[in-house]
DNA sequence: GCCTGGATATCGTGC
DNA sequence: GCACGATGTCCAGGC
């Protein structure tokens, strides 16, 4: 770790690529102002924000509010730096697509350079998957008898997340959606339809498995002969924990988190 | 500005608060475990992050890679801290919907809290807006004698983006896409087109308004008898600087960027 | 509050 | 590389 207070531009600038060159993380409060110029353009006048600056190659931008970053970069940047006219020029240029980003930085208030040890790995409780997992654990979930035959099948274009077939011979094609299913959730699965055909004499069978639905859906689904099947996560948790000792002690502290 | 260089815990949460209180960003570098809670949940074991907190409640953890935190939480949080077995807990619980990230701190390398001057006015060249701005200004981009009628116009449910009549007195609806319109771009005006008419004895022209086309669809548009009109957000910029001299002052900047 | 669609979306996956 | 869909997407705009 190495901190700066109002370092001079000579000096954050060498402190800044020593850091990079050390892939430490880097951390500023500067005074600068902003360009963007890439799938489209910004500009953004003079003021303080903070810039970090990390080791892939990534640009983030925060001003004093707001949770997006005002500006940015994603990971693959090429840094350079040089001063020019009494400023601190940055420049991110990423090559594909080419954009670039520059900062003009009239002031450094603060330049810290942090090594950080960290291997601990990330566990998210993810949302659509784990539904889907649900379904293929337990297909009872959407009806009895219900049989999968595949999953995430390719369409011309897209993915059917769950494909499978109903105690009738009906086919049944399930398109998952863990947030209340809106339009665009719809039209996805009336678009894969075109593709798919039922056996002779038999039906296609379109679910709609979700939370809930949007308002104004539930007609809609009923005039393309559409059906809905409630979910949550919570169920599919459940559902998973049943079926995959493997799985509980992963889940195990979300629950006591959740409870408390 | 105040800077800490490996506080005692206790002291982070003080001068944490103190900084809160003053509206201050908050910066730490720190070793933590998290928790996540709400829509899904997440954990993530020990290691060193930085971590943000604004003055609007929002919170970003960042691991020594990747663009994107690996938690936060957007603004609007509450936040809460105490020192409980020796860790610093910091909470920041969102209400609506409710989501608490707990953050368990073991210790604190850095801290510091800034209060950023910033008054910049950010302007962004934005994309799908100037495309749809340009057409309105001048509709033979798309096609000569195209009178517009409507734009945003409202379908069940959606809206189109631009609607207007040709010189046969054919309805044209047009949906603009920034980038390279796929099937997606397809889905969504065919949908919209089941809520429109044509006037008697007229026809619907749907069009798509992209820079380009994904691999494979033009077959797609030719068999459903959409059509196709290339347009860039370059070309809308030059045709909104043309029909607007207050536009020039802001687009000029870019134009000189982007040809350098 | 809900719903819809855009974003410099970013990111992962498959081809 | 392109295309496609998920995201704890976030966010603005309408109702």
């Amino acid at each position: 770790m190495a901190v700066f207070v109002a370092p001079e531009l000579e000096e954050a600038r060498r402190e800044l690529m020593k850091g990079l060159e050390a892939r430490r993380m880097i951390v500023m409060v500067m005074s600068c102002s902003i360009a963007y110029s890439g799938r489209t353009g910004s500009d953004l006048g003079e003021g303080e924000r903070l810039v970090i600056l990390k080791e892939d190659g990534c640009v983030l931008i925060h001003r004093r509010r707001d949770y997006q970053p005002v500006n940015w970069q994603p990971s693959g940047c090429v840094f350079q730096t040089r001063i020019e006219d009494g400023r601190l020029i940055i420049k991110a240029v990423r090559p594909s697509p080419l954009e670039t980003l520059t900062m003009i930085v009239s002031r450094v208030e603060f330049l810290g350079t942090f090594l950080l040890k960290d291997e601990a790995e990330f566990i998210l409780h993810s949302s659509e998957e784990e539904m889907q997992k649900a379904i293929l654990a337990e297909p009872s979930l959407i009806e009895p008898g219900l049989q999968i035959i595949d999953h995430e099948k390719k369409v011309a274009p897209g993915f059917v997340d769950v494909y499978g077939v109903d105690t009738k011979g009906n086919t049944v094609v399930i398109e998952i959606k863990k947030d209340p299913a809106g339009a665009s959730a719809v039209r996805q699965l009336a678009e894969y339809l075109k593709y798919l055909q039922a056996p002779l004499g038999k039906k296609l069978r379109p679910i709609i498995v979700a939370p809930s639905l949007a308002k104004g859906v539930m007609p809609v689904l009923e005039k393309m002969g559409f059906e809905f099947r409630p979910l949550t996560l919570q169920k599919s948790l459940e559902t998973l924990q049943k079926h995959s000792r493997s799985d509980q002690s992963a889940l195990k502290g979300w629950f006591e988190f959740t409870e408390t």
